[in-house]
DNA sequence: GTTACAAGTAAGTATTCACTCAGTAAGTGA
DNA sequence: TCACTTACTGAGTGAATACTTACTTGTAAC
């Protein structure tokens, strides 16, 4: 009504519109989210949304496609090899920057998540340009550590992908689910041990790594009895 | 219309209605789904549906409480450490148990992704006995092998989380982002490669503490350092 | 064959959805 | 000060949405 109006250039308004929107599809999904609700948040009517962008379908579109530009993990990972260290520093330190963004800010993974189960034709660019030029990027590091001998031989996508998969699923369930509620963790904790775990897992060990580069390899205890919890001590 | 009608007994007519709303449900989310869809999949009017649950909400309720119900991860998880093997044996099972099922069925995935999405209250349950109960299994199995000397000294929830992380992410990369349309992987060969690697990095070896040397086999010899800390006993 | 009840429906309700359009107020250059 | 453009709104549109009410039909026991 009467109250002072603020009069945005056109540009501005549309980045406001679309940081809004970024949050609010993060939050409750497109399906989820009314063009109402985003022009409330926003302060404008209905209809100033719709000159902006011509429909809702666009405006999402225009929210990922937002997303997909500012410098993605891959990049970071990348910058972060680069500069060279240990493995288990690059491992860790990899590790430590997807679980503090993560912790800190959950839109990205909520989007993405939505977008996939949501079935978006867009979820296609925003699932290569998020998930795999990630671990394409890890899986290019592990190569080039298994050429120089160090890790054992094994497919390195698979490979980049479950050092991956501990770190983000582990944030999810603390993040996403709400486990942080029931446990907390020190990220540097975290971070360092999964990076132990899957980087002395990943080392070709003396003994092993030669006969077998990739069948057996761990050293079985044969017919173990042990090592069932239930009622044994 | 005047196709021939189909009368059900109440608790039929319940259960199927909760069979097609579980599906709906799991595709499209609760608020992509409506009423009118699960009534027309059904074959039946919605005021039928809504005879048989007070509200949309009620039905949803129902469905993922059915679903909670049925034999969950955990106990199967723990039925096959029961029936013991060597640690490669039961952890590469548990892994191809776990990327079968959800190749063959993302029902499961699907539902509760989107309850956590939605954060419907529910989804704390549904959380509960899906997620954390097998974690929680696993870490039981893992303190044992602690206990045994058999694996290092860490915190086994993390440890089990980062198994399942690497086996579970893997599973929604390729089914729910539909990254198997770029890459297929066998079950058998990705459950067992999944399960060497972490069981590898949880032996508390004899060896493998030696020096890991720097990543990196490429290029940039920048800062390089000593050999890595892990594992030192 | 009638009755009694269970199973099912047609046709609504109020509300909300994405989206439109005709019109108005605020800035800008002369 | 006036003309012109740009930013914005009020008041709608028809098509969904979840849910209701008043009614009909099938079936099984007597």
């Amino acid at each position: 009504m009467a109250t002072a109006q603020v009069r945005y250039k056109a540009a501005d308004r549309k980045e406001q519109i679309l940081t809004i929107a970024t949050g609010l599809f993060a939050r409750q999904g497109f399906r989820g989210t009314t063009t109402k609700q985003i022009a409330e948040h926003a302060g404008v009517t209905e209809a100033l949304i719709f000159r902006h962008f011509p429909s809702k379908e666009e405006l999402y579109w225009a929210v990922i496609d937002r997303k997909t530009k500012v410098t993605g993990p891959a990049e970071r990972m990348s910058e972060r090899i680069r500069e060279g260290g240990t493995d288990l520093e690059i491992l860790s330190g990899i590790a430590e920057e997807i679980l503090e963004r993560r912790a800190q800010d959950q839109t990205l993974s909520r989007l993405l998540l939505y977008s996939a189960l949501e079935s978006h034709r867009l979820s296609n660019r925003f699932f290569r340009t998020y998930v795999v030029e990630s671990y394409e990027v890890l899986a290019e590091y592990v190569r080039s550590r298994m050429d120089a001998g160090a890790f054992r031989q094994l497919d390195p996508l698979l490979a980049a992908r479950g050092f991956l998969g501990m770190v983000i699923y582990h944030s999810w369930v603390q993040d996403l689910f709400g486990g942080k509620r029931y446990q907390a963790f020190s990220v540097k904790e975290v971070s360092r041990t999964l990076a132990e775990v899957w980087l002395n897992g990943m080392l070709s060990s003396a003994g092993t790594s030669s006969a077998a580069s990739k069948g057996n390899g761990t050293r079985n205890n044969s017919r173990k009895q042990q090592g069932n919890s239930n009622g044994a001590h």
